[in-house]
DNA sequence: TTCTAAGTTTCTAAATAATGAAACAAAGAA
DNA sequence: TTCTTTGTTTCATTATTTAGAAACTTAGAA
């Protein structure tokens, strides 16, 4: 059976692939494995109003995902755990193989 | 800007991360990691019912996470990218370094 | 001070996801 | 065949997430 340390670490895992699962989040992820990012910058690239930039960015800083920095009126954002995004190739390779199999490829 | 190709590779990982983003499907593979299990034992271990169970457990499938095979009237799920969870675990730790630096500790 | 640009928060509406119960389907056993 | 066990699907309900617009805050420039 599910005793609490289970269902505390498997909260804790959840909630950091909540974070990860919208497009967006994941966009802004991949531009910060380069380089730091303002607010207005990656609202800008995602094509979305800079409210809802904000909203996505401040669900990965509440991951432990990203970090912030004020910069006179911006904010700059960096990655904090870039293994994540190391991560999520190689999950997606594993997945597209299965994919494929499924599909009778 | 995000083109076509952006959106289409970001939206694949983000519905791979949404089917993680669950804490009894994370139980799941966990439980997965060692052996195959069928619907109704890992329904029992999670404590859910099995109709809940079973939906868990056809959303991973959908994401290519998991695979089944039937065995008389049981159905059996296995893992397919056991490197999942180790990412999970890697990640996991990246982000609790930086919630305790963030916490002042 | 006043104006402007960058970010965050609040608000409401819309879309998605999760739940448990009950109906349904399939394979074996009696 | 009839009964039982295992899984899946459907349904209605509830909860959570997402969205954009507008209000608000802050820092710096004019």
């Amino acid at each position: 059976m599910m005793n609490e340390n289970d269902k505390k670490r498997c909260e804790l895992r959840a909630h950091m692939f909540k974070a990860l699962a919208h497009p967006v989040r994941i966009f802004f992820l991949e531009k910060l494995k380069e380089d730091s990012w303002c607010v207005c910058k990656l609202a800008e690239e995602a094509g979305i109003p800079k409210s809802a930039a904000s909203k996505h960015l401040s669900q990965l800083k509440e991951a432990g995902l990203v970090d912030d920095e004020k910069k006179g009126t911006m904010v700059e954002y960096c990655l904090t755990a870039p293994c994540v995004l190391e991560m999520a190739s190689c999950a997606e390779g594993a997945v597209l193989a299965n994919r494929r199999k499924n599909l009778g490829l």
